[in-house]
RNA sequence: CGGGAUGUAGCACAAUUUGGUAGUGCACUUGCUUUGGGAGCAAGGGGUCGCAGGUUCAAAUCCUGUCAUCCCGACCA
């Protein structure tokens, strides 16, 4: 690309509504653009680098032996409804209606419409496995889109289904997949970790999720130094056996705690750690509620509730049902006397003499244990913290912050049940097919690059990602010779097939370095004042090191560069 | 969906409190000078002040409504 004539263009300052550093970065590189909230134009610039990854997913995932396809955005409600996700959704769907009052929906994610399509080709065993792929927009309304290209409404998904005879055969096609994941991010030069994760909506047996590590990540990774245990906050196990108290069981006893009701305010109150108490939630679980029991210092992991209750909501309740439940005002809620199910953490076994809410406005009991109250279910409810140990190993864990780039799901026969896909087997029985579905964001991979690599100058983009290689700086255009040989080597390294940009624009010397920065290009070719030595300047992106070479061994010493 | 804030030129902002000719910096055009890390001087172009009502002799400014964007939270494959 010349960039005088070019569609080519930067911003100086940041822009007022981009959160993140990867969106601001972009934006002013000129590579996006944001039409609406959560919804981006792709610029030159930024449509290459998206194709890139495109392209390194696509050949991974061809690799497999994976056949591309293309499924509509635009589908009939009524295919959600089939498959029973239409409710999961909810108004996370864009919904619309056709001139003759038909409900269509913009597609989220296609398990369904590919049910249909693999239903096709499968009659029988022999049928079977086959992976078919697709890049294509999706759409889901984010309550609240944000970090640029990070939390989108409308992006481009790779999304592909396996489809097995049994078990062995998804799992197979599972690690097939899983594998062409980990070549691809590997070739991106992204910093990723792979974790377990709740199955969510999706549903099935397994899902894993491909985190790039960044500050700015929105899930929470748990990490096991010692046994390479890793999965998501939302299912990390918590230890068995939390500590346990030795203390004599002493009686229990309400006390007067007047205006008091959170955990800090008692605690204050009665000069007590907060690990000494016991917090009773009320959660609305499929409508019913339940008393959640965590020690004091610990928080509820609402997906570990709905597991437990295999239930399809969890909510706190609102203040009025606290009250009810409780006959007290919000923040003396207590297992003791309390008629609805007492769900109780594993952790609070250890615990002895610990105080609660009294079920009374003002009211405490200290010296509660076990034997006072009895709990309808004791099970791990509670989220994991920084200072836990590892369940498998006992050793320390850590968190990390992820951007969630891929995931990876063992679906199992939920959607072929739901959709009627079943092939004859050997013994012409009809038996459920076994599906597995796979995502990758590219989008989301951009960004995750930028948020890893960026300095004070701009983006920083690996040299199979960067939307040009090399770029050549001409530092006087009204130099013919400068400009002579600025184009003589455009032309060079373009046949190389080398893509490169020529900056022939009349600008100062410094507006262009500064936009080559800005942009992430790896490696720049300036051609100034040293021409006259017959030598050109070499500098790499990510170094402070600017070499001079000779004229004519620089397609040599680019090639080498570039490897 | 709750709480908060903001909408003025391509970008970043001032003017709004106290109603009276719509401004500054960057970007853009022209000229001269300059020319290796975002140049200087001069002269210009560009706005239905988010939108719709209302109050007023007069509204960017006050009032009502509405839309959009952003932040915090809730939510989220």
């Amino acid at each position: 690309m010349k960039l005088k004539n070019s569609y080519f263009y930067t911003i100086r300052e940041n822009v007022k509504d981009e959160d993140s550093n990867s969106g601001n970065l972009l934006v002013r590189a000129g590579m996006v653009k944001k039409s609406s909230s959560g919804v981006y134009m792709y610029m030159p610039l930024g449509l290459k680098i998206l194709q890139n990854i495109q392209n390194i997913i696509r050949e991974e995932m061809n690799r497999t032996d994976a056949q591309e396809v293309l499924m509509p955005s635009l589908i009939p409600e009524e295919v959600y409804e089939a498959s029973g996700r239409r409710k999961g959704f909810g108004n996370s769907m864009f919904s619309l209606r056709d001139r003759f009052n038909k409900p269509f929906v913009l597609g989220p994610t296609h398990e369904e419409l590919f049910a249909v399509a693999a239903g096709m080709k499968i009659r029988s065993y022999k049928d079977l496995p086959f992976n078919i792929y697709q890049f294509q927009n999706k759409f889901r309304d984010e309550p609240r889109p944000r970090f640029g290209l990070i939390r989108v409404r409308e992006f481009i998904m790779k999304d592909a289904y396996s489809f097995d005879a049994d078990e062995q055969g998804l799992h197979e096609s599972y690690m097939k997949m899983f594998n062409a994941y980990k070549a691809s991010f590997d070739r991106m030069h992204i910093k990723y970790t792979i974790v377990k994760a709740d199955t969510g909506i999706m549903g099935g047996l397994l899902s894993e999720e491909f985190q790039a590590l960044s500050p700015i990540g929105e899930d929470t990774l748990v990490i096991c130094d010692n046994c390479h245990y890793s999965c998501n906050l939302e299912i990390a196990k918590c230890p068995e056996k939390g500590e346990t108290q030795n203390e004599a069981y002493q009686q229990i006893q309400a006390i007067h705690t007047p205006h008091v009701g959170t955990i800090a305010d008692v605690a204050d109150y009665l000069q007590l750690p907060h690990d000494q108490f016991v917090k009773t939630l009320i959660y609305m679980i499929d409508d019913q509620p339940v008393a959640c029991l965590v020690r004091g210092n610990r928080d509820v992991n609402e997906v570990k509730l709905q597991k437990l209750f295999k239930a399809t909501k969890i909510e706190l309740a609102d203040l009025a049902t606290v009250e009810k439940v409780t006959n007290a005002k919000v923040g003396f809620a207590g297992p003791v006397g309390i008629t609805i199910p007492v769900i109780m953490d594993n952790e609070i076994r250890g615990m002895r003499n610990f105080i609660v809410g009294a079920n009374k406005t003002d009211y405490h009991f200290i010296n509660t244990n076990l034997h006072d109250f009895t709990p309808t279910k004791i099970a791990d409810i509670r989220l994991i913290q920084e200072n836990d140990v590892c369940s498998e190993c006992g050793h320390p864990i850590h968190f990390e912050k992820g951007i969630e780039i891929g995931n990876t799901f063992k679906l199992g026969t939920k959607y072929s049940k739901a959709m009627n896909l079943a092939y004859l087997d050997q013994n012409n029985q009809l038996q459920d097919v076994w599906m597995g579905s796979y995502g990758i964001g590219p989008g989301r991979c951009m960004a995750a690059l930028a948020e890893q690599s960026y300095d004070e100058k701009g983006l920083i983009w690996p040299l199979d990602i960067a939307p040009f290689k090399v770029c050549i700086v001409v530092i006087n255009i009204n130099d013919e010779l400068q400009l002579k040989t600025g184009n003589s080597l455009y032309d060079s390294l373009n046949k190389m097939g080398i893509e490169t940009i020529l900056d022939d624009r009349d600008e100062r010397a410094g507006v262009k370095f500064n936009d080559m920065d800005l942009i992430g290009i790896p490696i720049r070719i300036t051609i100034g004042k040293a021409l006259a030595d017959q030598q050109v300047e070499i500098k790499e992106r990510q170094s402070a090191e600017t070499v001079k070479i000779p004229l004519a061994n620089c397609l040599a010493y680019i090639q080498q560069l570039i490897g």
